[in-house]
RNA sequence: GGCACCGUGGCCGAGUGGCUAGGCAGAGGUCUGCAAAACCUUGUACAGCAGUUCGAAUCUGCUCGGUGCCUCCA
């Protein structure tokens, strides 16, 4: 028996919005596909909360006892600033501009991406495919929209056409957006464009000469368009129907909607059962992003090098930080927050050392089965991590009540205490203990502080006050604080 | 302009028609040679104004403030 049977999860649809019993379409299988980063700059950390939303929903529903396959891809065929016809390529113009190829530029960010991932402790996919390996694939399902009618070339270019497709189909089921309001509302585009309609989409768009990163097809030498990438790899490694899509909230209108558009064109249904927006990071109450600048990038908050920061954060502390916060809130990224968030991780690390060496009773002063079932009970309310993390806290309470023997637990729920705190602490939320990991990274600065540690210790004995004085306040002004316990000294490194 | 969403105690953030998370900070205590650290205890807050209701922060309307999408974007 697996855990999914006896737990019921509710997702919420974005599609429908509201919150949906869980039923995979394979019983005991689960396809999920999310749209990766397009690789033309560093990722930062507003991309990386969207990633990490999915990635513990990943780890939740291995959990669970689902096999999961988990599609996240790699944008790599650069795509047009804007819907006007004399935009440029991004990844083109960054290759222009550093003076490489546009392969370079998109291997260069590709690493950085996975480099930065793996320091948050990310599962990888199941399968990361990118859009310039799948060309062909994309070129057929064009051709498939062509033939059905509902798309039209120009000048060496292919259009799918929305009002014709809207004819038949609800365009803007998802974003809750009506033909009629489209029309009104499109801005005027500065330049001429060669679209029946301005909310027609590029499936192929002509390359002009000098546009490098170009494939040969049956309306010639081109390029895909944008929304046609997610299209063709998720139906080939899930299916023409699939159980959850997910991606940024700012992917659902225009990009999650025309992947719907073209996989009912080619299909006659609707490719994803459940849809999935994380919310956006935001600094200084404005949404993070590549184009405005308005970021952060995790690797100046490993080094605490940004203006903002007042000091460095170990990428756990900032998993943390992100979790804390529910995966469909707008949350504000600021110094103060995290370091409030660090100081909760390390009391929750801390508690967890505790764990073996608690003492055990006869009887238990609280109900640890109870506890057990809220913490699934907030994971299968739409991945509640923020509800999560205020359970482990409340375990966190009885550990250290336990220590100071005002609780009691006995053994067998001592083994479920254990066993659902690292479950839930590593397996779902994906933690890592750093306090452990740094210890062995400094083993030789360990002992030459074990010594002076000891050396105070022979002071105090003999209270020589002033000597062990000494080595603890010049310890701290060194970034290194020792703490006295009743089990004896320990230091941290700040 | 259109379509959504949001406004919670000093700060960050959950939640929700009556039982009213959690973290950080603050206050009190335990411990300590003194400290620090750690631990324990402690807080009825939900933008404003009306309305519905036995009862609303939670539902409805309006006002004010903020954000996202409508162009590439996680």
């Amino acid at each position: 028996m697996q855990l999914y049977q006896s737990q019921e999860l509710k997702i919420y649809n974005s599609l429908t919005g509201k919150k949906e019993i869980f039923k995979s379409i394979n019983e005991g299988y689960v396809g999920m596909y999310v749209c990766g980063p397009t690789v033309y700059s560093y990722v930062h950390l507003g991309n990386v909360r969207t990633f990490m939303s999915f990635d513990v929903i990943f780890r939740y529903l291995k959990h669970l006892g689902y096999k999961v396959r988990y599609v996240r891809n790699i944008t790599d065929a650069g795509h047009l600033e804007n819907d006007a016809d004399e935009g440029e390529d991004r990844i083109a113009k960054k290759a222009r501009l550093e003076q490489i190829e546009p392969m370079e530029v998109v291997q260069r960010y590709t690493v950085d991406f996975h480099t930065i991932l793996q320091k948050f402790n990310f599962l990888p996919p199941s399968i990361e495919p990118t859009a310039t390996g799948h060309i062909i694939e994309q070129i057929e399902i064009i051709k498939d929209i062509v033939d059905k009618g509902l798309a039209y070339e120009i000048n060496g270019s292919v259009y799918f056409d929305v009002l014709k497709f809207n004819e038949t189909n609800n365009y803007g089921i998802l974003s809750g957006r009506n033909i009629e309001d489209l029309i009104h509302n499109t801005r005027v585009l500065s330049g001429q464009s060669e679209k029946k309609n301005p909310q027609d989409f590029a499936l192929w768009k002509k390359a002009e000469p000098q546009h490098i990163m170009r494939w040969p097809s049956p309306w010639g030498d081109g390029f895909p368009g944008w929304h046609l990438e997610c299209t063709a790899m998720s139906t080939k490694y899930l299916g023409e129907q699939f159980d959850i899509h997910g991606g940024g909230m700012d992917l659902k209108f225009p990009h999650h909607e025309c992947e719907i558009a073209q996989a009912e064109a080619c299909n006659g249904h609707s490719p994803v059962n459940y849809w999935m927006h994380a919310n956006m990071l935001t600094l200084n109450g404005k949404k993070m992003a590549k184009s405005t600048g308005n970021n952060i990038l995790p690797g100046e908050i490993f080094s605490g090098n940004n203006a903002i920061l007042s000091k460095a954060f170990a990428p756990s502390v900032v998993r943390f930080f992100i979790l804390q916060a529910h995966y469909r809130s707008i949350f504000d990224f600021s110094n103060d927050a995290l370091l409030a968030s660090e100081k909760g991780f390390n009391k929750l690390m801390d508690a967890l050392h505790c764990l073996d060496g608690l003492n055990i009773s006869d009887s238990s002063s609280f109900d640890i089965n109870a506890w057990k079932d809220n913490c699934y009970a907030a994971m299968n309310d739409d991945f509640n991590t923020p509800i999560l993390i205020s359970h482990l806290f409340e375990a966190v309470k009885h550990i250290n009540q336990i220590k100071d023997n005002k609780a009691t637990i006995n053994s067998d729920d001592l083994e479920v205490l254990k066993s659902t705190m690292h479950a839930f602490i590593f397996d779902v939320l994906g933690l890592v203990d750093t306090v452990t990991t740094d210890n062995n990274d400094s083993n030789t600065l360990s002992n030459v502080i074990e010594l002076l540690i000891n050396l105070r210790a022979e002071a105090r004995a003999n209270k020589d006050f002033a000597t062990s004085d000494k080595i603890r306040d010049e310890l701290l002004a060194m970034g290194v604080q020792l703490k006295d316990g009743k089990e004896g000294t320990t230091f941290s490194l700040s």
